[in-house]
DNA sequence: ACATATTGGTGTATGCGATACACAATTGAT
DNA sequence: ATCAATTGTGTATCGCATACACCAATATGT
């Protein structure tokens, strides 16, 4: 049970019996109300025990630490010593609470500075956003399983994306080049954070096993599969790869020492063996070909 | 009501109530022995009238037209005029019913070639297989909303897998190198296909309004918040984009133009703008990348 | 041909989760 | 002090996944 795991937009229960069909759309504004913290006008009733910073910081908590499944709003209540429907009086819906989550689980984007307080070099810095997205991948890897790019636009959302866009910018890109550029990064990392942390799930549950057990490591669900339908006859170049380690557990898999001569220039302190060469290499070639596109613009 | 979707992994109801812990291995073995197609013993009992496969097609098609939401097994059985129940005789939950429509979904990869029938070059094999890509995502927007890589690995996948992989190590790229730069490719492409679908949603359900409305294609709730919320002093980068029309309703935005006389290449008859401006882009730089890198291997 | 072990199709029941609704307690504005 | 808005709560409804038990169909061993 431990893989399973529900995601966005629930939109279980009787969901907008009422007139027209403009529900959605009023929601959706509200959840941007919420983001950005609009209607904060004096109150006339009780004063509020809860807030919604608190209730999505819960959220949060469970989230990360029980992933998405365990997420619902008795869950969130209980936790908070509330009824469920007390969270309604805060939040119009589940769908609004995970949008306040996931741009309070973002936070604001690093500030890459030197050492000496100058600002980096645009390739330093595009490699250190890169490296700041993956560490909040790994935070709160429930994220990953939901919509994340939406319409409901939170400010650290877009402090991300100015962050990033304008990195691109200080390497010679356009605007409009820049911001794709970071999208494509962000994109792949988003992807590839996917993929490690759900072939990181699938390892059996140990339960009746011997408790002992000196942590042996099984291979992941994912690596299983691949070993056993990834033929050589069908599947050549995959195959190669997982002869080769690449799906192994962590530490010094084949595919590590194969790349280990190369410097780690910002991902020096990196520790993901998973992110320097599944994210690294590439994002070094595609920083290469930025730099010889704007050489060649100039 | 249109945006909201349920993803993968439902969970619902009573969920493993037997014994042990092992229940999700247990399924997850199922449903790869469903997608493999293996457990084709000969039965001793009436002779089905379903099979797996026309179910994932009904859902496939349900999911396509009316979105993840509308998927329920109620609505698949009725559809399909059965009973919710008769559907459990060939798919062990829903969980698995999913992985089978992915896999199903994506299909076989293509095998680009020239007119001519001999091979393409590899980087326009990269592009076709880029493009081809992301009209399976354009094709069945759904599975941007689920998990995709996760350990029910498909043969569709696995080809997919192989086709991209292979096309970069005809590049010059080693196996392991090929594979993450494919998942790189991937994953942008994956996740701007997310951005688009999601900000293509949004706009407000066409009920009351009068039906002759001459399509006056509102902007998306994307764009709008974007706009709203984007300022200047804040986000400047970001606040320039949306000035210069990229997230305008299609044809003929400002950053169309800026690009226009940049040659297609493999995407002469791309008629998405957004593939175009979004990935066409940072696509070319990374295989200019690439290139430069095997070039300075030797 | 017959008995038997299986398996397909169905009806019913269970439990959960989201959320609508109405009521009680609370408190700022008049 | 009075009133209206607002919070917190209890209860009810609805949809959904799925367990369970039953009956009919059917291939296999006798």
């Amino acid at each position: 049970m431990a893989t399973e795991n529900t995601s966005r937009r629930p939109g279980g229960g009787t969901g907008d019996p009422g007139g027209g069909g403009s529900g959605a759309v009023v929601n959706q504004m509200r959840s941007l109300e919420l983001l950005w913290g609009e209607s904060p006008r004096p109150r006339r009733g009780p004063k509020p025990r809860l807030s919604i910073d608190r209730i999505a910081d819960t959220a949060i908590t469970i989230a990360d630490t029980e992933g998405l499944d365990a997420l619902s709003m008795q869950r969130i209540a209980g936790e908070l010593g509330y009824t469920t429907m007390s969270l309604y009086r805060y939040v119009p819906g589940k769908a609004q609470l995970l949008d306040v989550m996931i741009d309070r689980a973002v936070g604001q984007p690093p500030t890459p500075e030197a050492p000496d307080g100058t600002s980096l070099p645009w390739r330093a810095q595009v490699e250190a956003i890169a490296w700041a997205v993956w560490r909040v991948f790994m935070r709160h890897p429930w994220f990953l399983s939901m919509q994340f790019a939406g319409p409901p636009i939170g400010p650290n959302h877009l402090a991300w994306m100015e962050a990033g866009t304008s990195a691109f910018t200080r390497g010679g890109l356009s605007d409009v080049e820049a911001f794709c550029a970071f999208a494509f990064v962000q994109g792949s990392i988003r992807d590839w954070a996917r993929a490690e942390t759900e072939s990181a799930a699938g390892a059996p549950a140990t339960e009746g096993g011997s408790p002992t057990a000196p942590q042996e490591q099984p291979e992941s669900a994912y690596a299983t599969a691949l070993r056993t339908y990834a033929v050589p006859d069908r599947y050549p170049t995959l195959s190669r790869i997982v002869a080769a380690g690449m799906f192994d557990p962590p530490q010094r898999s084949g595919a590590a020492d194969a790349h280990s001569e190369e410097d780690r220039g910002a991902f020096a302190g990196v520790e993901s063996e998973s992110f320097r060469f599944g994210i690294v290499f590439p994002l070094r070639r595609f920083l290469d070909g930025i730099e010889s596109y704007v050489a060649g613009q100039g």
